[in-house]
DNA sequence: CAATTGTGTCAATTATATATGACACCAAGT
DNA sequence: ACTTGGTGTCATATATAATTGACACAATTG
């Protein structure tokens, strides 16, 4: 099991099947259901990808915070 | 050649070498030089392992704004 | 009751991320 | 002039992401 993600939640949210989200992104269907469920580890181009064509970014899908670290 | 990336950026802001940086986030040497250099794709996983490594997260590593874009 | 649509999952294959070992190059230090 | 540390890169091997085809199940719809 890998991390969770908002992946199902933001697809629901702009009402698209899996099936349609898997070909706007260009994989297979089972692919996007695998990231839906935690079953694996998707590329960062693929992470990209799902986050442009559900309008949102990388983090809002696949970053948890832990605790707050700020940097210079 | 993939999307690039400011792993280079904050890891020297950080003042580590590649094979400290890899041998923190555990992955080869190698992989972190192909990772800067934008000739490979890593795993989700790792980007956020070198997210947290770099006190950072995935949308300052490896997200580029296009246009903003709002959802409800 | 059939037929369809969306989803979860399996098995087998292909593509590619990542590992390992090696070599070259360029600084900086002795 | 030699060593050492940091980097870029190559070639080969292995792990795993991603594909394809299939089947089951639940919920809807005719």
């Amino acid at each position: 099991m890998y991390a969770l993600n908002k992946v199902k939640e933001y697809r629901k949210h702009r009402d698209l099947t899996q099936i349609e989200l898997a070909r706007r992104v260009g994989v297979a269907r089972q692919t996007i259901n695998l990231i839906e469920n935690g079953k694996y580890n998707p590329s960062l181009s693929l992470c990209i990808s799902l986050a442009k064509e559900l309008l949102t970014d990388l983090n809002a899908l696949f970053w948890e915070e832990e605790d707050e670290e700020q940097n210079t």
